[in-house]
DNA sequence: ATACTAATGCGACATATTCGCATTTAAAAT
DNA sequence: ATTTTAAATGCGAATATGTCGCATTAGTAT
């Protein structure tokens, strides 16, 4: 199944070019000028994310945020970092700090996750 | 508002008495022999955190998982420890591996959320 | 035994995400 | 340039998780 470019797609693009931060589905849809379904821009941000092109978080808040990889595509291995979440601005940003732990090799690892929470720089 | 015992409580701190496991809402309203409303067990589960006595997580999966508070109540300061999730057999699991992070000090975090998904042990 | 109010049950509500299916459309094939 | 194909979309419904209001129940102190 080849992907194939659409106005959609670019208008997301778009959106993720124009900042750096994590965004969850609702806000994506406000910065898009278009109309996009909902559905269809899940299944955007989703094909994105099988693609290695955006990364995908999950908020204490329980819900789902995408950012831009910005290292995740040069290296074969993507390497996992904190994320920030802002109780006050409702921003979520990469944070350079890589997560690292220790655990037995039986365990077979798929995913990090991990977000802090609290208020940012300017909002604190 | 001083706390009372009742059933629900008791039963719910059976459940996790009997595991060291993070669990969901569902499968502890699985495990309690007497039925006792969703809603309620949610209450009982949040007025725990808010007393020190479970911790909740939140997994990529959305859900907010409980567990006990082993080392929670003895320090003032809660040290913040890694989860794993097994996507096989569907637990959530508290890690010794402390979660460590360096951050600029104008951020006040408030809570740290951190989860590793993949295979445990046993499944892999 | 009585009063006070925390705790509970119930139903409704809110929100986030997914899914099926018919339709549209990008891109390859002719 | 036209036809073909299957990927992408829109729409509505479904699912799941968690919360809230409110009337009722039931601990606990007096």
């Amino acid at each position: 199944m080849k992907r194939r470019n659409t106005p959609t797609k670019e208008a997301v693009l778009a959106v993720f070019a124009s900042t750096d931060k994590a965004m969850s589905q609702d806000v994506i849809e406000q910065k898009i000028n278009i109309d996009i379904n909902r559905a269809t821009i899940y299944r955007v941000l989703n094909r994105f994310c099988d693609d290695g092109i955006l990364h995908k978080v999950v908020a204490e808040d329980g819900k789902q945020y995408f950012a831009l990889c910005k290292k995740c595509n040069e290296n074969e291995k993507p390497l996992h970092h904190f994320h920030f979440r802002c109780i006050k601005c409702e921003t979520i940003e990469c944070l350079p700090s890589e997560v690292s732990f220790s655990i037995p090799d039986a365990y077979l690892i798929e995913n990090v996750n991990c977000v802090l929470t609290g208020r940012c720089q300017e909002c604190s």
